[in-house]
RNA sequence: GGUGGGAUACCCAAGUGGCCAAAGGGGACUGACUGUAAAUCAGUUGGCAUUGCCUUCGAAGGUUCGAAUCCUUCUCCCACCA
């Protein structure tokens, strides 16, 4: 780090919310911190990015980043600020979300030093007793203090819900995971959203009481967006990281459709470039905000960041052939990249195109594609079309096999006929 | 274990025998306008079928010409008491 220090860096970034007094101080020597991802499901989705991008920029600036995930922790269910009591999952399933988080976790800090580590907590809690745990952590925990937490604080002034000893068990099992990290690796620090102040500063406590060490925590703020709507979903719902749940194409549309109000607070949070870097990117998108100069940036920045190069070249492609003007200017090999890009395609035979805009699952069923093409939503093939028994033959079909099926304004499937 | 309250479509929430495929709000989607924006306006929002039909109001039975609405049993949730 040249002349600012990785915390001014983050401030300036927008990314902190709270950190614990003398953390500036604690970060001139390079520590170990960690932050914790709970397998709620078979994916992390872009929620989780902005602590998964400020472990790595704590890597970059000497730190040693551990990637905690929760085998145990899942297994509970955090409480904070959620307004019910959530359902159990299934141990097995849990294992099978814990593997894949590791492995979608992994390749964020490969190749980089200091080397990053992964941590399990179902590894140090799952041997040890109710009892011991009991004796060694409960007893250092306050009812008093636990129940005066804003972050339960709403299930117990609820109507209509409670809260299970289960979930309100869980700071401290947050707080036992700090305290083992900073056995184990002399984790020092730890990450988090600003949901989790509680939760991290419970662990704090813990450790100065048990170790009589000094330990730090900084959380981070919550994503929002200008428009007061939730940050990571679309009409197609979440935006996951794992290319499985949401296709590249998908995923580099999302950052492509940020808003011109979020866009350069996405871009402290999110990118890697250098805080000039982006203002001048921000000072250029104004002077021409239909050109989308800065969400053009940051898409392709996180896209190749997530998805690989690769990836992002094929998502480019994608967007440029949809929305880069003349669909009718496309040549038989690009369709055959897009389906190979990862456009949505379908594979069958001729059909009307109320069957086709079912099966494509561009609609849920025969009563929506009808209301589509009633209100001239329906395109195929750059050509507006309403007449439900319309048919996609071969024969209407570019180059003998292709229908480029559009609903609304961004939603295309490719039909390709057999 | 006891007492009371609750479960309605994506979410919140009305409806307490037919006029209920089910008010209202939110969300979402579509159209117009645009920059693949924002804001605004309009429309749609159980399924199948060109009149009409079918399935839905926690689950299963029952009463009735007719039930989301009444009865019985069950499941789950919440609060309070023990």
């Amino acid at each position: 780090m040249p002349t600012t220090t990785l915390l001014q860096d983050l401030k300036a970034r927008a990314l902190i919310s709270q950190t614990t007094p003398g953390l500036e101080e604690h970060l001139k020597q390079p520590r170990t911190l960690y932050c914790g991802f709970d397998p709620t499901a078979d994916s992390l989705h872009i929620g989780s990015l902005v602590p998964l991008l400020v472990l790595r920029r704590f890597q970059q600036a000497g730190h040693t980043p551990i990637v905690l995930v929760g085998g145990a922790t899942g297994m509970i269910g955090d409480p904070s600020f959620k307004a019910q009591e959530r359902k159990l999952n299934d141990e097995s399933t849990i294992k099978s979300w814990v593997e894949k988080l590791e492995k979608q976790t992994a390749p964020f800090f490969k190749g980089q030093t200091p080397a990053a580590k992964m941590a399990n907590n179902y590894d140090w809690t799952h041997g040890v007793s109710v009892l011991q745990f009991l004796r060694e952590v409960g007893k250092h925990f306050s009812v008093n203090n636990l129940i005066a937490k804003e972050a339960i604080k709403s299930r117990l002034e609820r109507e209509d819900s409670g809260i299970s000893f289960t979930e309100f068990t869980y700071p401290l099992l947050q707080a036992f995971d700090f305290q083992q990290l900073l056995k184990l690796h002399t984790c020092t620090v730890q990450v988090g959203g600003s949901d989790q102040w509680g939760n991290m500063t419970a662990g704090t406590e813990l450790i100065r009481k048990t170790e009589g060490k000094e330990a730090h925590v900084l959380t981070l703020p919550l994503v929002t967006k200008a428009d007061g709507t939730k940050f990571g979903k679309t009409e197609s719902g979440t935006i996951w990281l794992s290319a499985e749940k949401t296709s590249p194409y998908a995923f580099y549309q999302f950052w492509l459709n940020t808003a011109d109000a979020d866009v350069e607070k996405f871009l402290g949070y999110f990118s890697f470039k250098s805080l000039d870097e982006i203002s001048a990117l921000v000072a250029t998108h104004k002077q021409a905000p239909e050109k989308r100069a800065a969400q053009k940036a940051l898409a392709e920045e996180i896209t190749a960041l997530v998805h690989g190069d690769k990836a992002l070249q094929a998502a480019q492609r994608i967007s440029e052939a949809l929305f880069g003007g003349d669909l009718s200017a496309l040549t038989e090999s690009d369709y055959a990249q897009l389906a190979q890009d990862g456009l949505p395609t379908t594979r069958g035979a001729s059909h009307p195109v109320l069957q086709a805009l079912a099966e494509c699952g561009l609609a849920q069923s025969n009563r929506e594609a009808r209301d589509f093409l009633k209100g001239n939503a329906v395109q195929v093939n750059g050509e507006v079309i309403t007449d439900e028994k319309h048919e996609l033959t071969k024969a209407n079909a570019k180059f003998g096999k292709y229908h480029l099926i559009r609903r609304g304004k961004k939603n295309f499937a490719l039909l390709v006929l057999e």
